[in-house]
DNA sequence: AATTGTGTAGTTTTT
DNA sequence: CTACACAATT
């Protein structure tokens, strides 16, 4: 045993002071957490379940490697959000005063290293950063200039493309060489035209885009060893956090600086890896054992922050994954109420009635709105959602939307501080030309960036010398000049920080002339706007310091993120997708929409790749267990599709669970059991008559629609009378159906019970055996395997004339 | 240069 | 159905 050492160090969450035991260790961790906050030299994975203290194990961690002598500047902690690394570095701040740590996300500090290393590849450190509106405006430039239509190449698609080749670090020389090599199709033919172009314009404008701040990293980082040992050297200590999210490019520079000083240490969630659609290998973190030499795991399985009941229906969900490394999860915390499966008619009813609960849960007096999270998989979803809440008078925020850093009139200002800044950008220079409005049309404009690009000059130095160039008119010409004697002006006012720069662009050109003596609700809103904008610029000027510059003020705006301003105590329900829940957690959570082509969601099953269905049921892993006290899902009868009203199918996932089931249908209910699952059970008769399912049965390339649309019923009978087809086998006629209606004031039948491994006898195939079963209620479905063929077909249990068989 | 019309596509999106 | 982009108007 060690000798007794008497230390005290802060709980970082309540700040209360916490004495250590004999140990050494503090009583708020627990042995596995206090070997991950306690290692020291060499690779460190921790595989951190969800609500596993994470977050407090890097802070705690950080602060330990601090007190024990290592020297702050040498750690650097990388986070992919700029509000994870908000709350880490201020955690860190709280539990070590004084000692600068750098706790950043790895696009900012890769647009650090660029600005201070970018010459060693060409660019200046002055460079802009583009989003992907400015990435659009390059290439809409490249596609015009290269003849291609945007019309079946569309501009998005192609970026997309472009992106995910840069993800896989393939460098335009590469692919263009690649693809000259090989037999390609039409597409990488254009995007083997189209990425070097770009990637060329966007070093003439001296800009990068997203993914270019990490992959001129990696590229600088190869091929400037000193730099790499240096920097290697200086960050002895590196932290990452979420590594199940980092991509290729990450995987790089992650590596390149714990090369000489391999004191990497990871944490994440092979879990909950939802971003691999986006370039994210889950392999990085599955393979880090692999990748270093003497590698310490430390896994965090204990969960502070569900019930078990919630905890027990998560993990029983995410054992479905074949590919996964084994986690026991569990917990402490109480049984909890069971994890409820609410079924709706519609969305309409769906919306109403969870707005209706929380209401009632905040009338009460127990709960806060913020205690609520509402999280579906597509952002469509929210609509009604919002609908409903407005109309209960429950107050709630979208995570996502329309960050104020993309506001027109925003970017429109903006584009006058990035032109100041980098007077090569073109996209800024092309915003700011004519807004507002100057006359400098589209077509001087095109005739600008013609005649530019011949020269091989920036636009604004084009617009200065415009006279010369004899395909504009004078009219423009003189325009031009003019702007650019107005750039010229601004450049050199007398300006002391962000703030006074603004203002001197606001007033020399005028920007908010034609709003002023409006009072439309629009001007109202964009005066608003630039208004916040000023006071966001006075509070980067006060928070800087003398030091304010323009470079930090607009490399906050560029990789401002549209979830830095959720605020978690609000006073409101959170709306969000299941992405952007990760990491966050509430007392109460709902889950839309679990239903088949929603979660899994249409594109993972039509791919039918394994790799992705597990990526949804990972998605829904993480949105269960945000949830600390209580957790609803939900589905409904019917939804609507792309404008379309359908009927749905539940989610293939709701069989691997078991829920408590609740029907709000209808009135009449009666109770019944399936499998031992309690389910209330009822018929929704008068419903039924609204509507009418069809039968798909064109055999056209269209034929991947989906399923079955929900038609009005005026109908001819004999249409009536198709059987429909799901994507499952089924349905006898609507006989059942018929026979519900003529009942529709009679007791309702009683429901087929079918169990796994019981035996039925279907009226065409004859004998079988129950494989599973799936879905519930009306919906409920059930998959036989026929003796005759050993095939296995899947029925709706209520509609098809499957009969049990006893024994 | 702004307005109106037409067509088409329609996940998720830490930066 | 709706949002968006682009084309064709005035």
């Amino acid at each position: 045993m060690t000798e007794f050492r008497s230390e005290s160090t802060w709980d970082d969450d309540t700040e209360r002071r916490v004495i250590s035991t004999v140990t050494g260790r503090p009583h708020d961790l627990t042995a596995n957490q206090w070997q991950a906050v306690n290692h020291r030299e060499g690779p460190l994975l921790v595989l951190a379940g969800p609500g596993s203290g994470k977050t407090r194990v890097i802070t705690r961690r950080i602060a330990r490697m601090v007190e024990t002598g290592i020297a702050p500047r040498q750690i650097l902690a990388m986070t992919f959000t700029n509000k994870a690394a908000g709350e880490m570095s201020a955690r860190v701040a709280k539990l070590v005063s004084g000692a600068f740590v750098e706790v950043t996300t790895f696009h900012r500090f890769c647009a650090k290293l660029l600005r201070r290393f970018g010459t060693a590849i060409g660019l200046q450190s002055n460079f802009s950063i583009y989003d992907t509106s400015d990435q659009m405006g390059i290439l809409r430039e490249v596609l015009h200039r290269l003849d291609i239509d945007s019309v079946h190449y569309p501009p998005g698609k192609i970026l997309s493309r472009i992106s995910k080749i840069k993800n896989d670090l393939i460098s335009p020389e590469q692919f263009a060489q690649n693809y000259a090599e090989s037999i390609g199709n039409h597409w990488q033919a254009v995007v083997s035209r189209v990425y070097p172009a770009y990637q060329r314009e966007l070093l003439a404008a001296n800009a990068v885009d997203f993914d270019d701040l990490l992959l001129h990293v990696v590229t600088m980082l190869q091929e400037n060893p000193e730099i790499r040992g240096e920097l290697d050297e200086r960050y002895r200590y590196v932290l990452v956090d979420e590594y199940q999210d980092t991509n290729l490019p990450q995987y790089h520079i992650v590596h390149a600086l714990s090369f000489d000083y391999p004191n990497l240490c990871v944490t994440g969630d092979p879990d909950q890896s939802i971003y691999g659609w986006r370039g994210a290998q889950i392999e990085n973190i599955l393979r880090f054992e692999r990748d270093f030499r003497d590698v310490t795991v430390v896994k965090l399985e204990q969960n502070y922050r569900s019930t078990k009941a919630i905890l027990r229906q998560a993990d029983g969900l995410i054992t479905k994954n074949v590919h996964r490394k084994h986690k026991d999860l569990f917990t402490d915390n109480p049984e909890g109420n069971p994890v409820e499966l609410w079924n709706f008619i519609d969305a309409a009813q769906e919306a109403d009635e969870i707005a209706r609960k929380i209401r009632a849960g905040g009338d009460e007096g127990d709960r806060n709105w913020s205690d609520y999270a509402i999280c579906y998989r597509v952002n469509a979803l929210s609509r009604q959602m919002e609908v409903a809440l407005t109309r209960h008078r429950i107050p709630y925020q979208v995570a996502g939307g329309v960050t104020f850093y993309e506001r027109a009139e925003i970017k429109d200002l903006l584009a006058y501080l990035r032109l100041v800044h980098n007077p090569a950008d073109q996209v800024a220079f092309l915003r700011a030309v004519n807004k507002p409005l100057r006359g400098i049309g589209k077509t001087t404009q095109q005739k600008l960036v013609r005649w530019a690009g011949e020269q091989g000059i920036p636009l604004l130095e084009a617009a200065a010398v415009a006279g010369r160039n004899t395909a504009l008119n004078k009219r423009a010409a003189k325009q031009l000049e003019q702007f650019s004697g107005l750039m010229e002006s601004i450049a050199h006012a007398q300006a002391d920080g962000v703030f006074m720069l603004l203002q001197a662009i606001l007033l020399q050109t005028h920007f908010t002339k034609e709003w002023i003596g409006d009072s439309s609700e629009e001007s109202r809103q964009r005066l608003a706007n630039v208004e916040e904008l000023l006071s966001a610029a006075r509070q980067y000027d006060e928070a800087q310091g003398e030091e304010g510059d323009l470079e930090g003020f607009l490399e906050t705006t560029a990789l401002a993120s549209d979830l830095d301003d959720v605020d978690l105590e609000a006073g409101a329900v959170t709306l969000m997708t299941l992405h952007s829940a990760k990491g966050l957690e509430f007392p109460v959570v709902f889950i839309l929409g679990v239903e088949q082509n929603l979660i899994p969601h249409e594109r993972s099953i039509r791919e039918g790749n394994l790799r992705e269905l597990e990526e949804e049921r990972r998605l829904l892993f993480v949105g269960m267990t945000r949830a600390e006290q209580q957790l609803v899902l939900t589905q409904t009868y019917r939804r609507e599709m792309h404008g379309r009203p359908m009927m749905t199918i539940p989610s293939e996932f709701l069989s691997e669970m078991d829920l408590t089931s609740i029907d709000f249908m209808s009135g009449s209910n009666t109770d019944a059991v399936w499998g031992g699952q309690e389910t209330r059970w009822t018929y929704a008769g008068s419903d039924t008559d609204s509507c009418e399912t069809q039968t798909d049965e064109r055999h056209d390339d269209d034929s991947e629609e989906i399923q079955n649309e929900v038609k009005p019923q005026k109908r001819s009978r004999s249409m009536r009378d198709e059987r429909t087809k799901t994507l499952t086998e089924t349905t006898q006629s609507d006989a059942g159906r018929r026979s519900l209606k003529a009942n529709d004031n009679a007791a309702p039948l009683p429901p087929k019970i079918f169990q796994v491994g019981s035996r039925v006898l279907h009226p065409q195939h004859g004998t079988g055996t129950v494989v599973s079963l799936n879905g519930i209620s009306r919906r409920q479905m059930v998959t036989v395997s026929f003796d005759a063929d050993e095939l296995m077909r899947t029925f709706i249990t209520d509609k098809a004339p499957l009969e049990p068989l006893k024994g």
